[in-house]
DNA sequence: ACAGTTATGTTATAATGTATCGCGTCCGCA
DNA sequence: TGCGGACGCGATACATTATAACATAACTGT
């Protein structure tokens, strides 16, 4: 794995941003002027996510930065406001899970997601 | 929320799969003779999560069947193969993640979802 | 019956994501 | 230094997933 031009790019867009992004604001921000090909933005996204720079948000089809943005492997965890788009990643306690994933046997844990939805403190009024 | 009997049989498909399925899965066979509007059968899968009868699964753009099949609130779970496309739902001790969200406060928690990505015990070899 | 709400039908279109192929570039190795 | 394989990138076309918008129908309570 690499680490190019495109990819640093692609960082600095979704560090810029600090929050979602989407694969097609990229599309179009990617080069001063004008569009990108979408294969060149999903495979840069993508090797973002792969070295741990990134995560790529399911429920949203959006990708955002690690907020440890170190490439440490860890579970992503995120609150989503239902009102305002807010998203924050933080470090959920997943313990309990990873000890009951093993407990039941059988499946061998690679990576995990959480994504908590409600309101966040702004949007409580 | 009315239940109706596209619901219902949005609702028997699922089960019938006893897994994942696409919505356009559903656009091919929701009826028997044909198809079907895309919109008519995202509103029969999207009633049914409303319900609580049914997950949507982000990352797989695909709906399921919730395991308890009553409309009961709770942490939508699941374990996913990388390698067959199993998919299984569970219940995952959520609790100290929780009260982790209540301990940071500000945030209201509505819902929660959990994916945890890997190998199932047939995909070991 | 009436009005308000909820659900459905229909058409078109938007948004998101991939397959594929060819070419260039980098890296390890002889 | 020359070779070979893996990796990265550009470009085109296409596949998949999801929604907008508007009209009609069905249900609900009064
Ligand atoms: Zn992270
Ligand atoms: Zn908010
Ligand atoms: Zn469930
Ligand atoms: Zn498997």
């Amino acid at each position: 794995m690499r680490w190019t031009p495109q990819r640093e790019r692609a960082l600095e867009l979704l560090l810029r941003a600090g929050g979602p992004v989407k694969a097609y604001d990229l599309v179009a921000t990617f080069q001063p002027g004008g569009q990108t090909a979408p294969p060149t933005v999903y495979r840069a996204l993508d090797a973002l996510v792969e070295l741990g720079l990134a995560h790529r948000i399911a429920s949203r089809n959006a990708y955002v930065a690690c907020h440890r943005h170190d490439g440490e492997a860890h579970a992503a965890s995120f609150l989503f406001c239902d009102c305002c788009d807010a998203v924050e990643e933080f470090e959920a306690p997943v313990g309990e899970v990873m000890a009951a994933i093993k407990a039941r046997g059988g499946f061998q844990l690679r990576a995990m997601t959480l994504e908590a939805h409600g309101r966040c403190s702004r949007c409580q009024d």
